[in-house]
DNA sequence: TTTGCATTTGGAAGGGCTTCCAAAAATTCA
DNA sequence: TGAATTTTTGGAAGCCCTTCCAAATGCAAA
């Protein structure tokens, strides 16, 4: 039914190798007959079948990214950067989103047996020792951005050090009660932004005070718990704990992403409190929202990252057994207006 | 290397026939057979290869979506109900961005006869006769969302009425210098929007002032043209425009987008004036940035567009021949504050 | 036990390409 | 001109499945 390289070896009076190597453009081939069949190939309109080119080349020409949740802002501008370079680099993008966590492991499964795509994306998603070693024991070409595994390649930002700069850029200003938001500690980059907040405080000699600690909830619904709570409404309940614990509370916080920063400020507003004379934010990420708000933020260069993670996959794909690489980027203070003046107290 | 059909019918002592069977969990099979075939593919860790699966069943459980600038939150949005539906339905979505027009055709041409998908959406692109026919001729599913082809199967708003009723809203307020701001001509829902904000301004018998209507310019950088002009800049500047050009400038303009809105409320601000006080503002879409920042606009069901389309294309690629649908969704009017309060003249 | 039918099974053919080996054609050198 | 190379070409085998047809098996009825 379809045009097929037989059709066009008959017609062009050659056999299907050459009509193949024409495709290819090998070398080794006559400029007469290359024409001649391009011509004929012209003619019938054949293109050839990706599927079965597929399945005899053992490639695909395609990669999946691997997401958490497709909505986040975070993921979209991180997504613009894959997307790009992908296009760039002539391959086909797949996106997997991952709602539930079980999820996560049937991709992984699927990806690495099912032989649909060349390599793999994986953002802000830890991945356990037995898959990564599933992973290396295939010798299947993977790339994580916004997590990290010793064994496999990664790229991410300096979490700490940009939560130290952060908290560090609140006690300038002359904050001296200042809190912290943070996502469930069950994710790695929370963990480590608290540590950061925890490190400026020091360096600062103030006494850490639990009650300006404020950790995402575990016990919310399905949208609270998603993303590992980073998000709006997680950042949201998380702000409403803070002003409620405290009699004495916080005068500035350190919001651990962006988008929780945005329920924080919506809290706060509740509250019948102002941003940033009552409370000064930082956030975290510097999503395109955090300019319309005026989110004081550290900025991850997220498209930035996203096509670096595609390179390397690109690089992965053609060279295997390359040795680890573990990119690190500096996240960037912007200053906006949620965090205010410099305070007198 | 891998394992293959074969290799598990071997150790199982059976056929590669049955093992397909089982895999397929076709019926006419003993339990026993079954059971037996089971074990041996847990054992070996058999997973079958998907590219050779597409191949004999001349089906690739995949469907691609061409979008023309992914960055933009309306497509996000839109994506977002496409992602959920598609995972539903178990098919893999491949994301195609078309930056330059050139590339659309590309797309569609290979997408046709490439075969690596079983469908195509079609998002907010115009599509030509030619095009159009082409799927037509092939039998190859497609659906256009927030776009039209008599021939195809189409999900839109009523960009008319939409335009009307945003209009309307303003009249209403008790605005008689209403001005619009629109996309490039060549755009359709550009051209749609613009005869809805006409007819609304008929209906409250107001004469229409070609100085108050602003047309993105097609002369602008390659940012400001993307989109038919449905982008930010291209907003910014259309407002810039109509500012400049009247003595006595509007005191309200509707949008036709979010984004163009965002960008025209920052003219507004440049200019030292207020929104709503100097000049109210109505946009089109509802993107999740227009309840942050107050923009009243007319809401479109983006994600459940999103996800309809996707559960279109699956009936038509199980049932072709499916009579043509054209689905249209009614926007709906959200008052925020960027359209003021009644004003008085 | 035999016949006839329904159920289950094996495996060849086919899907459309790449790749490799050997054969054919073109070129070089003596 | 013929032998020795080199370049170009044809097509079988292989990639890994599904599907179909024919053969084998099981079972009930006679």
């Amino acid at each position: 039914m379809n045009v097929t390289i037989y059709d066009v070896a008959k017609k062009a009076g050659v056999g299907i190798g050459t009509v193949s190597r024409v495709i290819n453009n090998s070398p080794h081939l006559s400029i007469k007959t290359k024409l001649k069949v391009e011509k004929v190939i012209k003619e019938l309109k054949y293109q050839p079948h990706a599927m079965a080119q597929s399945l005899a080349r053992k490639k695909t020409n395609t990669v999946a990214c691997i997401v958490p949740d497709f909505t986040g802002y975070f993921f979209v501008e991180m997504l613009c950067g894959i997307q790009r370079e992908c296009s760039t680099l002539g391959y086909d993008l797949i996106l997997y989103s991952v709602d539930e966590i079980e999820k996560k492991e049937m991709f992984l499964k699927r990806t690495l047996r099912e032989k649909k795509v060349d390599g793999v994306l994986f953002l802000s998603l830890d991945i356990s020792d037995k898959e990564a070693d599933r992973f290396i024991q295939a010798d299947f070409p993977i790339v994580l951005v916004d997590s990290f595994h010793p064994k496999l390649d990664s790229i991410m930002v300096e979490n700490e050090e940009g939560a130290f700069l952060a908290t560090d850029h609140l006690l300038q200003l002359g904050h001296r009660k200042v809190g912290v938001i943070t996502g469930h500690l069950d994710s790695v980059p929370a963990n480590v932004r608290l540590e950061g907040y925890k490190r400026a405080l020091n360096h600062c000699k103030i006494q850490l005070n639990d009650q300006y600690i404020s950790i995402s909830s575990m016990n919310g619904d399905t949208e609270e718990r998603s993303n590992h709570g980073f998000n709006k409404k997680a950042g949201y309940n998380a702000m409403m704990r803070l002003l409620d614990k405290n009699s004495d509370p916080p005068t500035a916080v350190f919001v651990s992403s962006d988008i929780q920063a945005l329920g924080a400020i919506n809290a706060v507003m509740d509250r019948g409190l102002k941003v940033p004379e009552d409370i000064a934010i930082v956030g975290f990420d510097d999503i395109e929202l955090a300019a319309w708000v005026g989110l004081s933020t550290m900025r991850q260069p997220m498209a930035e990252m996203g096509s670096l993670a595609v390179s390397r996959l690109f690089e992965k794909i053609q060279q295997h057994h390359l040795p680890t690489m573990n990119k690190l980027f500096t996240p960037k203070l912007i200053v906006r207006e949620s965090s205010g003046d410099r305070i007198s107290n």
